[in-house]
DNA sequence: AATCTACACTATGCAAACCTAGGTGTCAAG
DNA sequence: CTTGACACCTAGGTTTGCATAGTGTAGATT
């Protein structure tokens, strides 16, 4: 993945891992990588700050755990996170839908 | 569309109409806005600056014209251009589809 | 004649947010 | 005791889409 294609979307990808269960902000990385199957190996720079984010903004509620003694913080969508998720991917389809369309009708180059 | 959804694709979006045919700004919008079913109805402060970025990159080439007692640039891709319409679109294409397998098995609210 | 709308391009500067690059600390394996 | 996986944090830079404002022509409307 290269440049930054990934504004405006990364809120999507963040809400839809956790939208299945809470996890902190590790297993979300590693789940986000394998999940898009390489494509989205984000750093941690990247997605610290985008959780912190979302909670401040009432999308995520977090809390702190220990296991093993690592200490964990562990997000879980609200409500409001829940009703964002499902605005994020209707826009996504709009979006991407809209790309297919331009796209459409550009031949590829060698390719019968 | 809303927010900066946009970042990062605006290049192959730019390059995939006016690929063609040569194009001036003013049509690149209008037809980009008709392609997307007006998902795209980017305003000329966009547009304008990022086919100067283009042309600066070498992607697009581009050459006064007068119709009508108006001025008209006109674009045109360049070999490198072209081929980066195609590297852009198969970082789309990735793109797009590793958003799709994140997204996969995100069940949506209230459909049976 | 005057105004309005569509056409067509340019320049400047802001702000969102992703990324780089650092930092802290725990635990298990070699 | 060193390495590597685990687990978190933040300051600052950079990119780039967008807002805003300005220039000017041509044709239609009033």
């Amino acid at each position: 993945m290269s440049g930054q294609a990934l504004k405006g979307h990364l809120d999507l990808l963040l809400l839809a891992v956790i939208s299945d269960g809470a996890k902190h902000g590790y297993v979300i990385i590693n789940e986000l990588r394998d999940r898009s199957d390489d494509e989205f190996d984000l750093p941690e720079g990247t997605v610290y700050p985008a959780l912190h984010r979302l909670q401040k903004g009432g999308f995520l509620s977090s809390e702190w755990t220990v296991v093993q003694g690592r200490r964990r913080r562990t997000y879980r969508l609200t409500d409001k996170g829940r009703g964002a998720l499902g605005d994020h991917r209707k826009a996504w389809l709009a979006f991407s839908n809209a790309i297919g369309n331009v796209l459409k009708g550009v031949p590829w180059p060698h390719t019968p």
